[in-house]
DNA sequence: CTGCGGTCCTGAAGGC
DNA sequence: TGCCTTCAGGACCGCA
């Protein structure tokens, strides 16, 4: 499930490899996964790369944008002619490719089709304030908090409230905190957000530090099919059964709102 | 308005 | 071996 710092990876790799490149024909193999009119884009350059919250976009020449969701097994990959393995895509796993006049190409693959790609006018963004934005402060962490009556958990990853973090980092950013994911957000105290605050940063800083997380099972990698490394890092993130790093408790897995939890029972409180 | 649960979708894994 | 069921989950939708 590519989150922020996945995201984040794809859209600095992005930066580097797509600025004034020429888009010369969009092919759509799922079109429930294309909205918009693609043959907009034909003969635009790409402005700009951008992300906000989980989604990337790109600014076109034309003043439109076009947007990418990967939701779970979405993968955005990139090849110049002289990419080692540029035969190899597009594969069965690819809804869309776009190819650019210097023989370069862009493949959104998906193996379960959630995923969106969207040209539009204005970029397709949530809601809430980037993670990374300089609106994302402590304050503004204890006023939204405080004004749900949702548990912290299911509430982190609410995207109109706060955008980028997905079950991997609202998981470990809660066993940083060292807050139980079963607490009410109303009855976390103000030391306790300062903490969350604090362990969202930095766990966030350092799955971008390293490129995100490939997780078992898990389709990211980056543009050039290289993977992450936090995976290698995980706090509670799929250690169940495993024991806690700060205690050596027994990482406890449950469900809430359908999503599979892990925390430790002792020191997450 | 808020919160919750069903839904989409494929492939891996487990049971018998 | 092979068939069937279960599970994974982001965000949208409909409902109370």
């Amino acid at each position: 499930m590519p989150e922020l710092p996945e995201v984040e990876t794809i859209k600095r790799f992005l930066q580097k490899n797509l600025i004034g490149k020429k888009i010369l024909v969009i092919k759509i193999l799922v079109h429930k996964q294309f909205h918009g009119m693609s043959e907009k884009a034909i003969n635009t350059s790409i402005k700009q790369v951008e992300r906000k919250g989980k989604v990337i976009y790109l600014e076109l020449s034309n003043k439109q944008f076009l947007s990418f969701h990967l939701k779970m097994t979405g993968q955005i990959l990139f090849r110049s002619i002289n990419s080692p393995n540029a035969n190899n895509l597009p594969n069965r796993h690819t809804r869309i490719f776009i190819e650019f006049k210097d023989g370069a190409s862009l493949f959104f693959n998906d193996l379960r089709m959630f995923g969106w790609v969207k040209l539009t006018d204005k970029p397709e963004v949530p809601k809430g304030p980037d993670v990374l934005n300089h609106e994302f402060t402590e304050t503004y962490l204890k006023q939204i908090t405080n004004s749900t009556n949702k548990l912290i958990k299911p509430f982190l990853l609410d995207q109109d409230k706060l955008a980028g973090i997905g079950n991997i980092y609202a998981n470990d950013s809660l066993w940083e905190a060292h807050i139980n994911p079963q607490r009410k957000c109303k009855t976390l105290k103000a030391v306790e957000i300062k903490n969350l605050y604090k362990a969202i940063n930095k766990i966030i800083t350092e799955a971008i530090k390293y490129k995100g997380s490939s997780a078992k099972d898990k389709m990211y990698v980056l543009p050039d099919g290289t993977r992450g490394g936090y995976q290698n890092r995980f706090r509670v993130y799929e250690r169940s059964g495993l024991p806690c790093l700060r205690d050596k408790t027994i990482i406890r897995t449950i469900k809430i709102g359908g999503r599979g939890t892990f925390y430790c029972p002792k020191c997450q409180i």
